[in-house]
DNA sequence: TAGTATGCGGACCCATGGTCCGTTTGCAAC
DNA sequence: GTTGCAAACGGACCATGGGTCCGCATACTA
């Protein structure tokens, strides 16, 4: 994330160093295993490297999930329908919960990390509430009488990490984006 | 919970004591601030002793949630309809669902804790599993084509604490069941 | 090549969950 | 009462992990 043009090389080295390392901890152990410490020492940095990158444990993992979720936000944002503005709002809707469901089962355990790293306030974090207003705004054009806040968060708590870990182990990979749909078609629909 | 017929007597005096002490830090800071050693200071007991009572921190806030939810167990499992056996599924879900709409909104803070106790696998508490699994079934039986699995998990996210404190922040003291009314009447009859 | 802002790293601090064990105490048998 | 002991107590102690600090190193600029 943030380039920053301004940064010196061996800044730019170590933030890329930091997001690999703590990619990388994420996919070996489970969420609940990767600590800064550990972080750092696969990094190959000090401990303090990685607050002055990120600020805080929270900032590491919101970094890697805008990563991750960087062409997903352009496609919304400017991209050819059905992701992008010019669709009609339940197709959008639609293929914005189908390109979710893939994100997160690919990130199962990113998702769960930020999850408890965003535990107090998440909808605090800047990811989430983009998601939501995007959400939030589709359910409101598509259905004016709902409360479209209430629905957004709902439909978003289907990418909660437990959730997405038990519907993705099943062996059936599509049971949660199938799911999804059914859901959002049904609240769409009604 | 779980009087334990051959317990002491200062240890029951003690188990009353700890719960009524994690109650008042709950309701006075946040779920945030309360730590097992404040707890511990606030019951006027060693830290020991509410270790050996509750295990640990996550059995500590299951075991004042279930203290919270008898009643309603009592109810779905032997009591008068509609919460009761004898009354058909989509009645049975939505009391079920107002009910637990009434215990969230008046324990915001307790479920923040609980929630974050068992913040990696949540699906084990078992609280949380007799809520699901009363769902689940119900739902089933209404809509046999639906994924009731998935959906049980869903209609539980409405009681999520971050869910919940922004639903009950804004004044309206309904809203929170009214939308989830409006959810759950929405899933069963499409 | 020298000067400076920027970045570095790891020792350090502290809060907190959890353990351990020597001491105390409720209870029951006599 | 007295006594014996299982049960409970409590708080010192440990490990972990997030976050801070500051003297030292180094990439850029003129």
């Amino acid at each position: 994330m943030t380039p920053a043009t301004g940064e010196r090389a061996d800044a730019a080295r170590n933030r890329r160093a930091i997001l690999a390392a703590a990619e990388r901890l994420l996919a070996e152990h489970g969420a609940q295993h990767v600590s800064l410490d550990r972080v750092a020492a696969v990094a190959g940095v000090g401990k303090g490297t990685v607050f002055r990158r990120f600020g805080s444990r929270t900032g590491l993992f919101h970094a890697l999930l805008a990563e991750r979720a960087t062409r997903l936000r352009e496609a919304i944002e400017s991209g050819p329908p059905p992701l992008g503005p010019s669709a009609p709002p339940r197709e959008r809707l639609l293929a914005f919960l189908d390109e979710l469901s893939g994100l997160a089962a690919r990130n199962i355990a990113l998702i769960a990390a930020h999850e408890r790293a965003c535990a107090d306030d998440k909808y605090a974090d800047p990811t989430y509430r983009r998601w939501h207003d995007h959400v939030r705004a589709l359910i409101a054009e598509a259905r004016p009488d709902a409360d479209a806040h209430f629905l957004g968060h709902i439909l978003l708590a289907s990418f909660d990490g437990d959730l997405v870990r038990y519907m993705t182990a099943q062996g059936d990979a599509n049971r949660l984006s199938r799911s999804i749909r059914a859901l959002a078609t049904t609240l769409l629909n009604s």
